[in-house]
DNA sequence: AATCCATGCAACCGCATGTTT
DNA sequence: AAAACATGCGGTTGCATGGAT
């Protein structure tokens, strides 16, 4: 990385505020004639004429001008996504964002601040940052329109239920736990939500029974159930051990046989309760890039 | 018509981290 | 190893807008 000269006393200078249209046409102009590896942003400002910081550049660039942007209204698949992956990765806007093609991480935190939090508020559901995975009698957000208990059990069993092949969590069929809007990508509406998936994708690959989902979520997914949503009394049956690796190692981009490793001490035919079960994954996090433990 | 208030969103700020010298 | 700088992220702020009074 080149060093460059932009002293305290040249930022100060620089323009602050909303962007004109004239600004926008500048940068966009140099972005697209250079790329986004077209040199430092720092450079950016100066080389498209702008009286802007590299840093207010580079977030009017990702937030507003990018081309592969998805502008407009969070569709309800969106949001049940937004919900399920916060209830795993908490405040991790970037890292929802990654799993939301078009849209930015200001825009699912600014999504996230108002109209969620908002709705949580509004519902007597307990807050979404202290599960209290113990308590089996609680049904978090049972009330606040977001989702149903039943729905999110039902889809749980997808996971768990080794005659359905096990899901990714990030893979778009399997983040319906919620509502009744079970994702029908033949509709057009529900299919306008994946605008950014590549149009190669068949259903299966964006309903994620593809390794391309895999592949496309990068080393760092996992599946880890968001453990104040669930019925923790619910029992899972290992049948299969297979699945049930494939299930805990979703991390692992080369799920094959002789990759996988067992998580826990589970074997095939026993019966877990689901706490029991969320109690053994979680005794084996070794996996887990060090933000998750 | 004027004012107040709530809301949504764009942008800034400070900090952490990574890279280069 | 330390300093300087760039980049990325999350929290916060402030402005624009629209609805209610």
């Amino acid at each position: 990385m080149m060093r460059n000269s932009t002293s305290e006393e040249e930022n100060k200078k620089m323009k602050k505020g909303l962007w004109s249209p004239e600004e926008d046409e500048k940068l966009k102009e140099y972005m697209f004639g250079n790329g986004e590896n077209g040199g430092c942003w720092s450079d950016v400002s100066k080389n498209a004429g702008l009286k802007r910081c590299g840093k207010s550049c580079r977030l009017r660039w990702i937030n507003y001008l990018r081309p592969d942007l998805k502008r407009g209204p969070f569709c309800p698949v969106e949001e049940n996504l937004i919900f399920h992956l916060h209830s795993v990765l908490g405040n991790k806007w970037s890292k929802i964002a990654a799993h939301l093609p078009g849209r930015t991480d200001n825009e699912i935190k600014n999504f996230w601040n108002s109209k969620i939090k908002k709705r949580l508020k509004n519902s007597s559901a307990p807050s979404i940052t202290s599960p209290n995975a113990s308590d089996s009698s609680s049904e978090p957000y049972k009330d606040s329109g977001i989702f149903s208990m039943q729905d999110y059990t039902n889809t749980m069993s997808m996971y768990i239920e080794p005659s359905s092949s096990m899901q990714p969590i990030a893979s778009y069929h399997s983040v319906l736990p919620f509502d009744d809007n079970r994702v029908n990508i033949n509709s057009e509406d529900q299919r306008s939500c994946f605008q950014g998936v590549p149009n190669c994708w068949t259903e299966n690959e964006m309903l994620g029974n593809n390794e391309v989902i895999g592949e496309n979520l990068g080393v760092e997914e996992q599946f880890v159930p968001p453990l104040e949503n669930m019925n923790m009394k619910s029992n899972i049956k290992i049948q299969n051990m297979e699945n049930y690796s494939l299930f805990n190692n979703f991390n692992n981009r080369n799920n094959n046989a002789e990759n996988m490793q067992t998580c826990g001490k589970c074997e095939e035919g026993d019966e877990l309760r689901l706490e029991e079960w969320v109690e053994e994954l979680m005794r084996d996090v070794s996996f887990l890039p060090s933000t998750y433990k």
